[in-house]
DNA sequence: CCCTTTTTCAACTGGATGGTTGAACAAAGG
DNA sequence: CCTTTGTTCAACCATCCAGTTGAAAAAGGG
């Protein structure tokens, strides 16, 4: 899973990491901070910080001992992007209804070009 | 890995399976249309349309002995919504922050001259 | 220097996932 | 009927992933 579309897409299927991220949305923390409200352990939450990293969705500095855990907003931005590209493209197909399902089963022509089929 | 969101964004994880979206934004195609150009077994990719289907982004229809796959706006819709609010959230932040820098007097110290001041 | 706090690394485990092959099911069509 | 076409089911395998516990590293503070 090298790209990083797909490991953006990875990190947030997991609910525990949404709520990372919604946290995150609101203040910087710590690893410890943001473990302390699950039943988890906080090498887990530091194993999830992690993914989240990867995927470039959180960097993280140094203060002290502390690692302050940051919300990037870059690699949402491309995960949006790249959703709405094909939500549009299958609305405008929607809203065309034109006659596709027709040309499926004969002739093999890949673009059926049907306008006024009602 | 119960609620809608985490399949979603696991669905769209897979490489093969952004793909198959991609195409689908196009045209409704069948399990073989789809499966042609890939080097991986037919199975497979019906497996890949099965955790398309679960996640709501796909639907499928029967038509003689082929099942046509159909995207679903829908779900991207949520997606989209969940990202772009906590995306937002943090760019809001990230001004504020901006905002903060320019004035850097706080917190106590008066002569605040520490860091590079530059 | 030890000692404390915070975080990570290492090794292990159970369960999900993506892939395979072979058989079965569903719906025409000879 | 039996065959052909299109798709799914079942069983299996390798790998990945989220969780655990225990030890170690990093950075200050007494």
């Amino acid at each position: 899973m090298a790209d990083q579309l797909s490991r953006a897409f990875a990190a947030l299927a997991d609910p525990t990491r949404r709520d990372l991220v919604a946290r995150l949305a609101v203040a910087d923390a710590t690893v410890g901070d943001l473990a302390a409200p699950y039943d988890v352990s906080l090498q887990a939450v530091s194993k999830h910080l992690k993914v989240l990293e990867e995927a470039g969705l959180v960097s993280r500095s140094r203060e002290a001992q502390r690692r302050p855990v940051h919300l990037e907003a870059e690699v949402f931005d491309l995960m949006t992007k790249w959703i709405e590209r094909y939500r549009r493209q299958a609305e405008e197909r929607f809203a065309r209804l034109d006659a596709v399902l027709d040309s499926l089963s004969e002739t093999g022509d890949p673009t059926a070009e049907e306008g006024t089929a009602s």
